[in-house]
DNA sequence: GTTCTGACA
DNA sequence: TGTCAGAA
């Protein structure tokens, strides 16, 4: 035999077709950077399972949540441990980046709201 | 025939 | 978000 793809890939329609979301919003996704299908040579998208898994979980928080798309960007950002080497440590930290960037920019613009001292 | 981008309502 | 145009 030739060679097989581990992983199945599917064009858009199909992708379309298994998730119940149309063409036009699997792209508009892309454009919010939600998501990075590979392309063929040609342009042309494939999507992985592991797409198909994040589409519906962005589709979720899309419909039925009403959560907009800036703001299921940010979501998934913060549901994406940041690994890094700590130089001072045996084990490898993980450590969530994206929270802690938020939090930092929280304390910057309500520096009580996060402490103890807050109140109402 | 299918998909892509850009555009319009 | 649906749909269309024009190109690949």
């Amino acid at each position: 035999m030739k060679y097989q793809q581990k992983e199945p890939l599917f064009s858009i329609s199909v992708t379309a077709k298994i998730t119940g979301i149309s063409p036009r919003v699997l792209r508009s996704y892309e454009e919010a950077e939600l998501l990075s299908p590979y392309r063929t040579e040609g342009n042309t998208r494939l999507y992985s399972q592991g797409d198909v898994q994040r589409i519906r979980v962005i589709y979720y928080l899309h419909k039925e949540r009403e959560v907009n798309l800036p703001g299921i960007k940010i979501i998934l950002g913060l549901l994406s441990p940041h690994f890094h080497e700590d130089a001072s440590s045996d084990e490898p930290v993980v450590k969530n980046k994206a929270a802690d960037d938020l939090i930092h920019k929280i304390r910057e613009v309500a520096p009580d709201l996060l402490s103890g001292t807050f109140k109402e």
